[in-house]
DNA sequence: ATCATTTGCAAAATCGATTTAGTAAAACTA
DNA sequence: TAGTTTTACTAAATCGATTTTGCAAATGAT
């Protein structure tokens, strides 16, 4: 590899002044034109690429985010990846990526993993039990963006779908279908976004004047086997009987289907369906499944935005925590 | 951040003992017992972690393995971003995960960042236009290992399913099944693992005597627009009223399946169904969708092996080019 | 003509580790 | 006891950039 070192040479100049050109400081630095265009044209010719390592030691920037994620086969994070990895690349920085796959201690590790690899900035899934790594972080004063979820009470920025009027949407609109008896199937991770997917069931339904009954709630055990959730959605649904069902997540969704075709159950007919959280299958379905689709594209964007703004790429945004509309996707299943 | 110079001014000793000790030298560098554990017992107080952009600038080692993908977003790296990242994580080394986005420009700038940030092996799922790239990589004697296709004649060792015999199973399986008249959907992307699957389709039939026949295989356009993609599967079903099908790529099914939707076919009573490479969506749909699997943990690992290999990590794997079996998951489609 | 500025660049310090070369003191040898 | 070897470290070079300080030469002011 060519170093700056060798430029220098070549180009009859100090090291200090190559960099001083490279790095567009010419001007403020007062070298001459004719020695500025002569270290440029051997740069060129070189094909000169600054060792981002040493560059990285020195000046403590890295030019790259670390997005933490829980894991990365979900479809959520599929749709968010893409987007995050443009937005940044607009401003000149990489993604590294990693998954805690649900395990706080693999979490911890990671973040110490990037916080020695200096990172410029976190952007992060949450998992439960992160809260206090998350928090000394912002004692680093290192810039942080929570996605998907976030902490009540701190003033870590976030930037996630408004959870509860999500729901409420799903719920609203079986209602307005004329369904009454509605069962709620969600999980059982401690993070505020399942709390608030609940509260926008049982609110809504009060605010129509349906009562509610705990009975028709289900919480499933998060991490659980795929073949365990779909035979206790299933037994739940027999025993419930209900009119229609809301599954809080695109996951429980696929395996409630899995669930109701084990039942051999009709959709709509026998049962209407609606999850939160779109996935491609809820398309592909026969019939489609109705379902409240989160914006993932601007939750990416505001979250890169929110960031570059912490690591002073550009100026701050006003707003540092925030929650977006979710968007109903009517298809036939209700 | 607490650095080595200050663990060793607490401890008493020059930074040169410190790493001595806490790099497991302190035999070969004869240090005293009761030095080396004042300087573990400090550096253990301090929780001092090394600062990795000063160890890889100085070693050259990053202990950072690049994963390059066309799409972060399909269901074969998701499978594959797992085992790969607790593979590697078993020998230490991190993943960096970045996405060409089939675009060969993105992918070569890709390759040079990942090669100024220093890491110190490459794991790629090539696109067409990669392969001078590469081979450049190779002549710079940097650690490298293909998954998913690779490029003919040359010596870049490679991990991928074996598409042939694939398809062939598939093929075979309709056979036996009765079906004579199958139509075979692909796209054009010019890597070899597509015409490997053709291959797979055209042999398998002239080994059964049954007659090829050119306008049974649709060839779509690769990054084609879903609509389209459904439409000219669709209209090419309706043309050629096969009584069975076998698509070669897993994103191919799914939009086929959508092309049978529209043309309103019953599976397998109207048409048979099999495709190359599984999805969830396949087992989930109704009636389940019979495919091929290919053995993603195993190719994961194994290239993670071969890539430990040339990085010297472990001892070199004898092969270095090898092709896994698929295997066919019989479902109802069929 | 003399002193003060400005110009144009180079030297050297720095980031935080690793590693080679060197060096007192202790121990051993003859 | 003088010379050699071993022990137990430390000093200094190094990786490849950035950045502060320094310093002649040219220019300007009086």
């Amino acid at each position: 590899m060519v170093s700056l070192k060798d430029i220098a040479k070549q180009a009859g100049a100090s090291p200090s002044t190559v960099s001083f050109v490279l790095n567009g400081k010419e001007k403020e630095m007062r070298i001459s034109s004719p020695m500025a265009e002569k270290i440029k044209e051997v740069a060129r010719k070189e094909g000169y690429q600054p060792n981002r390592v040493a560059v990285s030691l020195r000046t403590g920037k890295s030019k790259i985010i670390g997005l933490m994620v829980d894991t990365i086969a979900g479809s959520f994070f599929a749709s968010l990846a893409r987007i995050i990895e443009s937005e940044a690349d607009a401003f000149g920085y990489k993604i590294i990526y990693c998954s805690t796959g649900n395990d706080v201690v693999k979490g911890k590790e990671l973040i110490r993993t990037l916080h020695q690899s200096h990172v410029d900035g976190y952007l992060i899934i949450p998992t439960a039990g992160m809260e206090s790594d998350i928090n000394k972080l912002m004692e680093a004063k290192k810039p942080v963006v929570l996605m998907d979820s976030y902490f009540a009470g701190t003033t870590v920025p976030y930037v996630l779908v408004n959870n509860f009027d999500g729901v409420s949407k799903g719920i609203t609109h079986l209602i307005n279908k004329g369904y009454k008896k509605i069962c709620f199937v969600c999980n059982d991770i401690p993070l505020i976004q399942m709390k608030e997917r609940i509260r926008g069931y049982t609110q809504t339904l009060q605010e129509n004047n349906i009562e509610v009954n705990k009975q028709l709630i289900l919480e499933t055990k998060y991490g659980g086997k795929r073949e365990e959730v779909v035979n206790e959605i299933a037994s739940f649904l027999a025993a419930t009987k209900p009119q229609a069902v809301m599954f809080a997540a695109n996951y429980l969704g696929v395996y409630g289907l899995e669930s109701i075709k084990q039942l051999q159950l009709k959709i709509p007919e026998d049962i209407a369906v609606v999850c939160f959280d779109d996935h491609e299958i809820f398309n592909l379905h026969h019939p489609g499944i109705t379902s409240v689709k989160q914006p993932a594209e601007e939750i990416a964007k505001v979250a890169i935005d929110i960031l570059m703004g912490e690591m002073k790429v550009k100026k701050k945004s006003k707003q540092q925590q925030l929650q977006l509309e979710a968007t109903i996707i009517e298809r036939s299943s209700t």
